[in-house]
Formats: structure tokens, sequence, C-alpha cells
RNA sequence: UCUCGCUUAGCUCAGUUGGUUAGAGCAUCUGACUGUUAAUCAGAGGGUCCAAGGUUCAAGUCCUUGAGCGAGAGCCA
């Protein structure tokens, strides 16, 4: 008999299989046991007959609680309304270890609770189709940059360094000297890539912002890709193939990964065929401000018009709240009432959402009509500029003071640096910043020391402008924002098996 | 760091203008039910109402302070 993956099953029909697994749920009828079995490739529906094995399994199947581990022997049979397929029916069953009132059950719980149980959390079906997303994601990043010829790299993670001020950084001991956890690979990236000409990181990163939002983490990985001779304009038309070479693949690949968590993925069509606006910092101010429209609307009579479309809902969720609790009232069954009492749930809960959206954007309305020229874009301003468009944007051309200290500045406006930000739509912001690097050696010492950054730790940066300096260029992507992304998840929390963020480093 | 909100059973939550013995669903345990899709039905056990202080004849409910969590802002990928 063989040993199978549920995610195989489809070509073991109407044969005797055996599985190991989890049991991830159960239902009893009379005589039966519907056993559904988890063994991370896949889900499955197992049915003990009490008519078709002898006694012992039966009370064996009986015995078994959530996250029980087992092995079974069964016959695969097909089964168009189960999940996967195909359903196995019982021959015998082996438990392996019986679990003790598993704490994460099958209803809602908690973010605190899920987070403090996330060694556990994971094993949900959720979660579990999350991880192989962000699994297939990283395959493809691989994938993608391999083909064009890429040398992956591994940055250090002790740094003596800054690259971007010293605020956010985690600072620790190497040996006896003060040292840092990197925040980005970049400046190797960079001396690599004068090596290799084309080389990309792949790593972890720490930022020690004390920011509690849904789009930060303390602890993040990477992927920074660096080339020799490229402009910024070859930068943002790699950054275009490259995403939509992810949204290609995943699409392809995760179709019941998407399933589970209900991501409707028909959007990623119009990314991957379509090219991405790309706007120049003035002009992504003007549409910003609303001197621009897009579409025939400024960003002000969009938010006005969510505004008023979210009080609607609001409205209409009340409603259907106040007829549900009333249904509630007059004497039905009990399961009616249940089935009631979930609806109240949920809508209280979405409507709990939309309260917190309509406080926001008031908010957000404010930050773009009074964003200043020349600062950098805040979060709600990105949420308002994405909002206006259904694919990713590129905004480039940024006031050099805003950026970092390498980046080149624009030969034609000195004013101006050659960095480009790529906003993700559906509200998900920045989730890829680059650009071309400043070649010149004097420009970047005088950029040095208007950062205030200690020179002597940029000596080995600056040798790369010694010694046959070239046109460069590169950008960084947050893996765990493109997750939360493509996933279109609510917070990065669930992006990543243990996020690290300010006030959670358990378990 | 700032603004707003939350903290009641293992979990998710009700708890009215302060008033007798604090409730429900799930989970757990016992039993019923021949195909269930978060199964259903009957029953049982399960509480330091976040902490400290205050107001009051009386506080889960009101006030003050603190802690933890959540949603934003700032900063960023």
């Amino acid at each position: 008999m063989e040993k199978v993956l549920i995610q195989n099953l489809k070509n073991f029909e109407n044969q005797e299989v055996s599985i190991s697994g989890w049991l991830t749920n159960k239902r009893s009828g009379k005589g039966l046991e519907f056993l559904i079995i988890r063994d991370g490739s896949g889900f499955t529906q197992c049915i003990v007959d009490e008519t078709k094995v002898n006694e012992k399994v039966f009370q064996l199947a009986k015995e078994l609680s959530q996250e029980s581990s087992l092995k079974l022997k069964g016959k695969v049979v097909k089964d168009e309304r189960q999940i996967g397929g195909y359903e196995i029916q019982v021959q015998s069953l082996e438990i392996i270890h019986i679990s003790n009132s598993f704490p994460i059950t099958n209803k809602p719980h908690g973010v605190e609770f899920l987070m403090d149980n996330r060694h556990l959390w994971l094993r949900s079906k959720r979660q579990w189709a999350i991880m192989r997303i962000r699994n297939r994601i990283i395959f493809a990043i691989h994938n993608f940059f391999q083909n064009e010829g890429f040398v992956q790299m591994d940055a250090p993670v002790f740094t003596g360094n800054a690259v971007e001020g010293t605020t956010t950084l985690f600072e620790t001991t190497f040996y006896e000297e003060k040292a840092y956890l990197t925040q980005s690979g970049q400046l190797y990236g960079e001396a690599m890539a004068m090596a290799m000409g084309r080389i990309y990181t792949f790593g972890p990163t720490f930022r020690a912002e004390k920011s509690k939002t849904r789009r930060h983490l303390s602890e993040f990985w990477m992927i920074e890709p660096e080339m020799a001779f490229f402009n910024n304009d070859m930068n943002m038309d790699l950054i275009e193939n490259f995403i939509k070479y992810i949204l290609k693949d995943v699409k392809e690949h995760c179709t019941q990964e998407f399933e589970v968590i209900e991501r409707d993925t028909t959007s990623f069509d119009k990314i991957v065929n379509e090219r991405f606006p790309r706007l120049t910092y003035d002009y992504a101010v003007k549409i910003l401000t609303g001197k621009e429209k897009v579409d025939g609307k400024t960003t002000i009579e969009t938010l006005e018009g969510d505004y008023n479309e979210v009080m609607h809902e609001i409205e209409d969720k009340l409603k259907q709240v106040q007829e549900a609790e009333n249904e509630m009232k007059q004497s039905i069954k009990a399961g009616k009432k249940n089935f009631l009492q979930n609806k109240v749930d949920t809508l209280k809960n979405e409507i709990k959402d939309l309260e917190d959206k309509k406080r926001v954007i008031p908010e957000w309305i404010n930050s773009a009509k009074t964003f200043e020229y020349g600062s950098d874009l805040g979060g709600s301003d990105e949420t308002v500029l994405t909002r206006m468009f259904d694919l990713p944007l590129m905004v480039y051309n940024w006031p050099h003071e805003v950026k970092a200290f390498y980046m080149k500045r624009d030969e034609k406006d000195p004013r101006l640096a050659k960095g480009v930000d790529v906003l993700a739509p559906e509200g998900y912001g920045e989730i890829v910043g680059g650009g071309e690097r400043e070649t010149n050696e004097d420009l970047l010492i005088e950029k040095i020391n208007e950062h205030q950054l200690p020179m002597k730790a940029f000596e080995w940066y600056l040798d790369l402008r010694r010694y046959g300096s070239v046109p460069h260029a590169g950008f960084g992507l947050g893996l765990e924002r493109m997750v939360a992304w493509v996933c279109k998840l609510k917070h990065i929390r669930e992006t990543i098996p243990f996020p690290r963020m300010y006030g959670r480093l358990f378990p």
C-alpha cells in the first residue's frame, strides 16, 4: 500500500493508500465519524463507517480530538462536494498522539490570543495557505533573477555603519565594538555588483521603529537587486517586469491557496498586462493635492465619495443587525438562533472596521489638502494616491532632501534625486524603494557630511567610486509587504511565521 | 511619542439610568442521532469582572492613575 501526500490523492482514485497527519476537525453521526485530516500538503475528509471497520478502529476514531496525530489506511473515492474533490473511506487507523484540548478552536479568536499561540496558529487552514503563497513568492523571486543572470549574494547582518540615519537601528555589540543589525544590504550589494555585474540580496533586515501599524515589522526580509550599467529608467523597467512575473507565477501556482483565503486574483490580470503609471514626484503631488484629476475626479472628490459610501454601508449593516436581533427574540430553534448570532457578530465586527475607516478618511483628506511640496509622502498620502489607480504606481524624481545620501542627483535639475518608489494598489502603499546611485565621489562626500554620517565608516564605499566607477541602480522589495498585498491581508503580522514587532518577541 | 477605542468563563462576546445569586455561544465531559460540511439536540462542570486607589447605603457599571492590547499619525520596505 502506498504512502501518499493529500495533495496527490487525485492520482490514486479507487486505490488503497496510507496517509499520516493531524485531525483538524471532526463531525460525528451514529455509526459514522467524519475526520478532516491535514498533512501539510492539503486537507481531506476521511470517513470511518462502523459497519465497514472493526470495532476497535471505530473506537479509536471516536477518541480522536482536534490536532491529534494519526496514520490511516483507506480507499480514495471521488466526491465533488469535498475539499480537494476526494475523500478516503477508512479501513484501519492508528493513533500516534492524542492532543488534549487544542486552544485554537474552529471559532473566531482575538488577535492577541492568536499571536500568543502563533506556533499553533500556523496549523490553521488560512495560515497554511498564506505560508504557501509566501513560499511561492520567494521561489518566483529567485527564478526571476536567476533567469535574468543575477547572482544571489548574502550581505552581512552585523554592520558598523548606518545607511539611513541612526534613529531606527538595533544596537548590539560585536566583541568589544558597538555594532548594529543591518537595515539594508544595499551598500554591500553595490560593492558586489562591481564584481558580478548584477546581484540580488535576499536576507533579513532590522528596524527599531516604535511603530505599531499594519505595515511595519521590526524584522523583515528584503530583496535588494543592484545592477551595474543601469540608469533609473532601466531600473523602473526591471521593477515592473519583476512584479509582473511574481503576480503571474503566484496566480498560476496557488489557485487552491487563494481560494482558501478568499483572495480574488482577477485584479492581477490587468496589472500583468498593462504598463504601470510612472509619475514624477511633482505630478504625484498635483494629483494628491487635487490640482490634477485622474479619470475626471480629484482625490478629494474620490475620498468624499468613499466617505459617503462608508456611511451608507454602516447604516445598512446596522439595519441588518436590528433585523437579526428582532428575529432572535421570537422563539425559534437553537440552531437558527446560533446562526443569527454568528451573523450579528460578523456584522458588528464589520461595522467596527467601517467606523475606523469613517474616522480616518477625513484625516486623509486633510493630509492630502495640506501636503507641502518638498516633503516625503506619508502613509496616508500613499493610500490616497493609490486609491486613484488600480495598478502599482511608480513615483520618481524626488526632492533630493527626502532621499538617502547615496541617491544620484539629476544632472538637469539638481533639486531632484533619481529615486523611485513603487506604491501597491488596494491601499498597500510602498512595497519598493530604489533608484540610481550617485557615482561622483565629491557629491557623495558632500552628502555624507550633510547627513552627519561618520566618514570613516564609508571609506570603503567611496572606493567603489575611485576604481572604475560606473552608473548603477537598484531597489529593495519588502517581502512581507508584497505577501500582504498579494494575499490582501489586513495586517502584515500574518505574512511571516513568527513576526517580530514592537511589543512582540514571543513565541 | 501623540489621538481614539478595548480589557467580564479556556476562547469570542452580552451585561440597560449604579440595585438581590454576573449570562450566551463555542471548547471540555456525559448521552442521543446513518452522509456531516463551523453538523445538530439534551445535560453537567467552569468567574480574583486587567491592577491600585476613590465616590456611594450599594460598583462589572461612575471618577483618578497605571498596565496590556487594538486602530490611526509620525517614520519606513
